[in-house]
DNA sequence: GCAGTAAATTAGATTAGTCTAAAGTTATTA
DNA sequence: TAATAACTTTAGACTAATCTAATTTACTGC
């Protein structure tokens, strides 16, 4: 059964509350979310009823099983995307924060996957690894042979040089 | 004034038609979008009261130019997340597709522009440009120095030479 | 030039997600 | 313990986007 955009990100927001407080309060959500506490209400009958909230009226909040492992995913792909954002493309927290918040409910699973092993990459490969830099683009972090720099990489170098002059 | 997902993803389809044919009619747009006919005439009337089409009933469609200037806006959004899912992430031609035509919505310039910038250093820089390989992950097309290639590659590069014996 | 077909529109219904305002429940504290 | 504050739910309305079915319009081939 497939949940819509909204319908995750109360799941998400459920659990995000949950890490900090063990249970959670539908004004919590609604505050996170932004959205009217009657919303909240709203969306916890559904959730409730596709079995993934555990919840009475007038009482606390928390996951089934079942809802905890889709939320998890959710939040993993939060992660994923914000790592991207903010590591790979030099964006701001903030923004990269909306971007995988909107992003996460659409992109698959096996593209996700992807992301991860770009990072990952990214991150281990010797020669991987750039960096942004304002008024000037990307540039790697580190130049494999110095004394051999990759084109984009020389422009910097050389405009380094005569700044320090 | 914001215009919906679903109102971008209308004006998109008839910049693609347009480009082919000169003129869209509203079955076009329809069988593009995978809609019914009378949502294609119901999203036009708002289009056309917000100025961003001309459309009489029963006539064909074009876009003003305001139109055209948003539509083309969206259009290059879904060509460089297309490009970045295919080439980056290689991922397939479809699912690439799929992923750019729902993000294109939500992503702002800004962060598209930095999608752009990282996708011109990949391929300009001499040590940038990674390949995926199914079954080991990414690695780079080109080792800068042969004799010293990151760890990743170098386990690559020596299965490599063990499948050739 | 008109009959038949293809296309477009209208009308009306439905769904999901939201809101506000009012009413109900629980907790706090004087 | 009774009043009040804070929270939650209900009721009802609204919007956007879609659908189907029925109607209207335009085109095409004879």
């Amino acid at each position: 059964m497939e949940l819509s955009s909204s319908l995750e990100d109360y799941l998400e927001a459920i659990y995000n509350v949950i890490k900090v407080k063990t249970a959670a309060r539908a004004t919590d959500i609604a505050k996170k979310l932004n959205v009217a506490n009657s919303s909240v209400t709203n969306a916890l009958q559904i959730l409730v009823n596709r079995g993934l909230v555990n919840h009475a009226p007038y009482d606390i909040i928390t996951l089934t099983p079942k809802g905890r492992k889709i939320a998890k995913q959710i939040a993993w792909k939060h992660e994923v995307f914000r790592d991207f954002f903010t590591t790979v493309l030099a964006i701001d927290h903030d923004t990269a924060n909306k971007c995988a918040c909107s992003i996460e409910h659409i992109i698959p699973d096996l593209v996700v996957e992807r992301f991860v092993q770009y990072l990952d990459f990214e991150r281990r490969c010797k020669y991987g690894g750039k960096r942004w830099v304002d008024g000037f683009g990307f540039m790697r972090n580190e130049i494999p042979d110095e004394k051999d720099p990759c084109e984009i990489c020389k422009e910097k170098q050389e405009s380094n040089a005569r700044s320090k002059k």
